[in-house]
DNA sequence: GTGAAAGCGCTAACAT
DNA sequence: ATGTTAGCGCTTTCAC
């Protein structure tokens, strides 16, 4: 039960076609300089013997990989998905191969950055609100790395990329305002860099639209009950909004039932926009008007910047790459109703 | 930029120590036939050079990875995440190492399944509902294999790992019986292997409960959209059900979008069941009740079948383990209305 | 066009 | 307790 030592080597195709093995591991690399009859015979013999190279050899004397290794912060998150699709997509369009680690408590964290590195990983993609625990020493050897969804300052080689929180959450904002809303209310995500930005992107457009007065903000975090609590607070204040704007999808879950669990109705009573974009909101039980993050452009340009530093291209020596987040209209905002309607 | 020159090795830690790089090496081992004076030594200079160890190299030596490879054909599959964390888990208390690899085309998931091999996992875990393009290969080869969630017949020495669908439906249909429906409709998956043992499954309990006659199958799949398809199929046919059963969470949520499409309530006027419970069925928003699978029983039995039969332990000659699923009551199922409140 | 030989970083006998 | 040596599977000069 050995792990290795039943696969055959080139050794032993060698030994079948009666060549060296260097002339076997030109022939397995489509080297010109191998006769096409030797590298048909030598091709097939690998077939039969069903031969897969050795990437640890190979690794071990090529000095490289081209792998890149994928932190993982958060399976549960549904962006997590489209955007290893897209870190993927790209690595293999570049020729790098990808391997992935998912993240745990910190310990975990710390043993799978590791095991990337003992991989000899030539770059990491890590996903998630932050950084994994010993991912600042995993970048400050010799692997340079790219953070998506975070923004990590004062780590030098570090590149985040993220979407704009203040463009998304005047997006959401504005959309509310077109609508006729003005009593419009914010369910922040806690005191994490995300959520702040969020909330002051929230702030400003409030007040870019003459709105600064209505300002009001209520405690919740990025979770269905931190959505559900927030929600419940704004609604229950003495001047309830007519709308809400939350700091994420999950959360804008919560948000709506909450919203519901107060007799009122989405969206005739209380319009709800959420932020990411994750598939979830697509939901046609759900429905959910929400700022889309771009996220496989996040994806394919984590990994455009790896390889062009690991093709030596200094000439990126970016710390920071902020993307355009768009906005998809539900069925969760509509129209403010008039106080005729609402006999209030 | 080169993926491994820049790492120091144990000739270097040797060096600075002025020993040779076995005792480095057995050093590193924490082996007791190291003098404690020299393994400190060797310890505070491979830190302080920030050694790592070259996975590569220990590899090919020591002829095995202690590496088990687990391969996700959908990340989008909420269930996917829970028994991800399972495995890994049960694989780190047992002293492997976990690398994941995500599917694609099937293009994708025969390189992804080769890249597994070159790397020389000693075993491979398959998450999905079928297997992975170029599994079957990968399993006959030397490396052992489990699937969870599909059960695949006619590959040998594959264990499928699944929920007993049949207890499932079971479960869902009795349930709605016991809150007083009897018609109760399904709302399918489709041809798949897991569609139609729920569908059995439904049909058995129907019947069994002496409901045969009410039976009544409508098209969907596991998707929003099937879900939303099949329901609005079977709400509208002649004798509309107050209840139904669908195939799984995500296609029970097209479902109850469906009844609330219809101008009816869910569960005042249609009770609504669902199967795998993921995590989005316990949204506040959603609530749905559903027949939960027992996703982190299934994750470690996986790896432990692996590391029994790498063990040697070949008492296991097990083609197929299927776990008890249990059902969580939420708020998508209520009693049924008697006729005289609903005025029909 | 093909083969021989060196060596990647490491472990594991086998010496000392 | 520590050093020497061989060799894992492969790529890559360098000869022939």
């Amino acid at each position: 039960m050995d792990g290795t030592t039943a696969y055959p080597t080139i050794r032993d195709i060698a030994a079948r076609v009666g060549m060296s093995k260097s002339l076997v591991s030109l022939a397995l690399q489509d080297s010109p300089r191998v006769a096409q009859a030797s590298k048909a015979a030598i091709l097939s013999a690998a077939e039969e013997l069903g031969y897969r190279r050795n990437a640890a050899a190979r690794a071990l004397v090529a000095h490289r990989t081209r792998t890149i290794g994928v932190f993982l912060l958060d399976l549960h998150n549904p962006i997590t998905a489209d955007l290893v699709a897209a870190v993927q997509e790209e690595a293999r369009r570049r020729g790098y191969q990808t391997i992935v680690v998912v993240g745990g408590d910190s310990a975990t964290e710390r043993a799978e950055i590791v095991k990337l590195l003992e991989f000899r990983v030539e770059g990491i993609v890590a996903v998630g609100h932050r950084l994994p625990a010993g991912g600042r020493e995993a970048i400050t050897s010799t692997c340079p790395g790219v953070i998506i969804g975070s923004e990590q300052t004062g780590v030098p080689d570090l590149l985040s990329i993220s979407n704009d929180d203040a463009v998304g959450a005047r997006l959401a904002v504005e959309h509310l305002i077109s609508l006729g809303h003005t009593r419009i209310a914010h369910v922040t995500g806690g005191r994490s860099l995300v959520a702040r930005r969020r909330r002051r992107g929230y702030e400003q457009a409030m007040r870019d639209s003459g709105l600064g007065a209505e300002v009001s903000c209520h405690d919740g975090d990025f979770t269905d009950e931190g959505g559900h609590h927030g929600a419940w607070a704004a609604l229950t204040s003495g001047r309830p909004p007519t709308a809400l704007f939350v700091v994420n999808d999950f959360a804008a879950f919560g948000a709506m039932a909450a919203v519901v669990d107060l007799g009122l109705r989405v969206p005739e009573d209380v319009s709800v926009v959420g932020y990411d974009g994750t598939r979830l909101s697509g939901l046609r039980a759900l429905s959910l008007t929400t700022v889309v993050q771009p996220l496989e452009s996040m994806g394919s340009q984590a990994v455009a910047h790896l390889c062009s530093r690991l093709d030596g291209d200094d000439a990126s020596p970016k710390k920071r790459i902020r993307l355009t987040p768009s906005l998809v209209a539900r069925e969760t905002t509509a129209p403010l109703r008039t106080a005729e309607h609402e006999g209030a």
